[in-house]
RNA sequence: UCCGCUGUAGUGUAAUUGGCAGCACGGCAUCCUUUGGAGAUGUUCGGUCUAGGUUCGAGUCCUAGCAGCGGAG
């Protein structure tokens, strides 16, 4: 059982070796079931706990596809006793309704568009759960993310791009501060997944074949425009084109994401018969504006709140900034101007919304992050 | 009221002047994906304004009606 590539030595080394008291957070997936099961098979004194995240978790995504449901704690509970560890649930619903769902409809009744896995991992993951977990004397908390931690010569700890590319979860991760980087655990960053998936069916663990969790697990049917308006309630509105004309209505301009081309219930189809892209939501004067593809292009983009990956101090330069969370790292320059965070893109990149985050990389180094607050668009300049 | 023009999927438009009604946008579905979007693939989803007539055969030609647009008033 201990012939797992990189599994043992790798994570306890992560944290300056030793023995460690970790608390593995257990989602009810595949992921956080290896991830408990190494970091116990690597020697640390491990203890499972999955998060009860919602008040009433009936409502929360259900079957095989959410990491909020009871039966993801029955899974997540299964899963601990086959590695042979404690196992608990915490309830941080009140917290996690706090920082992520009111903040997540906050965000977009402002007209921005948010990233709640960020938040979650900022706010709930890696300090509502880390905090706890400290009080009560845990060295660090365990998680499923596909990133991997790196401890340099001079000691110092550094996020990094798992090896996996298409399950690389450092994006998510971006927002980790240094403090909270010390205090984390990845052990899947050194595996590809079908690998992982392969390694829990060998260690018996029952949600080996569990499907990919995705979406948001806080919106049961996937329905974030309906989340919304329950929420929010309707505010009509109008759909305008790039020279102000109307060309149709809405019933709240939150449901809209710049970028944004399905749904948009316009009768008439544009002159030039190409399809038509959310380029600007007015929460003020209720108003989406459309508009071609090639308006959604961003050259650069002020953030607010950066937050520092590493000890290292940030210093201007080129970097690779990568904008949502799949795919298209792209060149850049950034520097800090008056606390925030200017990026300069080497090649426009489309449909970059206010509200969701860059983080930025030197190699497969996380440098940052920073919240996206303004956008610079050659061929489309918002009033 | 008269004259002329135009009526083709939800929308915008094609159809060698009589020969299998296509395309685009949209919709839907699947795939992708631990955010929103985007993207890929698929789609007998959906149509000749109505009623007659000519013809082997009508979106196309003829007649009437209806509707819209322009002009005369």
């Amino acid at each position: 059982m201990n012939d797992f590539p990189g599994a043992p030595d790798d994570s306890a080394s992560a944290l300056g070796g030793g023995r460690l008291r970790v608390l593995a957070a257990m989602s009810g997936g595949v992921d956080s079931a290896v991830a408990a099961a190494r970091a116990a098979e690597a020697g640390h004194d491990v203890t499972g706990v999955h998060l009860a995240l919602s008040g009433n978790p009936q409502s929360f995504r259900t079957g095989a596809r959410g990491c909020c449901t009871l039966e993801d704690s029955r899974d997540a509970r299964r899963a601990a006793d086959v590695i042979g560890i404690p196992f608990y649930v915490w309830d941080l619903a009140e917290r996690f309704r706090e920082d992520v769902v009111d903040d997540f409809v906050a965000e977009y009744a402002a007209g921005r568009t948010p990233n709640p896995c960020l938040r979650c991992n900022e706010k709930i993951k890696f300090a509502a759960l880390l905090d706890k977990a400290v009080a009560l004397g845990f060295d660090a908390v365990c998680t499923g993310h596909y990133a991997q931690i790196v401890t340099t010569e001079d000691g110092l700890r550094e996020l990094h791009r798992a090896v996996d590319p298409a399950k690389d979860q450092s994006y998510v991760l971006g927002v980790l501060d240094a403090d909270q980087l010390a205090h984390a655990l990845f052990p899947l960053g050194d595996t590809p997944k079908e690998l992982v998936r392969a390694e829990a069916e060998r260690r018996g663990l029952a949600v080996a074949k569990k499907p990919d969790s995705h979406d948001i697990c806080f919106i049961a049917d996937g329905d974030t425009q309906g989340f919304l308006e329950q929420r929010l309630g309707t505010a009509p509105g109008e759909i305008v084109d790039v020279d102000g004309t109307k060309l149709g209505d809405h019933t709240g301009a939150y449901g809209f994401t710049i970028g944004q081309r399905k749904g948009l219930r316009i009768g008439r189809p544009a002159a030039d018969g190409k399809p038509r892209y959310v380029l600007d939501i007015s929460p003020v004067d209720n108003r989406v504006t459309v508009g071609p593809v090639e308006a959604l292009d961003v050259s650069a983009l002020t953030g607010t709140a950066p937050r520092w990956c590493g000890e290292a101090p940030f210093t201007a330069g080129a970097y690779t900034a990568q904008l949502r969370a799949h795919g298209e790292p792209v060149a850049a320059t950034a520097e800090l101007v008056d606390g925030e965070l200017r990026v300069v893109l080497a090649e426009p990149v489309r449909g970059i919304a206010p509200g969701q985050a860059v983080v930025l990389y030197d190699g497969t180094r996380v440098v940052g992050s920073a919240t996206i607050a303004t956008t610079e668009r050659a061929a489309f300049s918002s009033t």
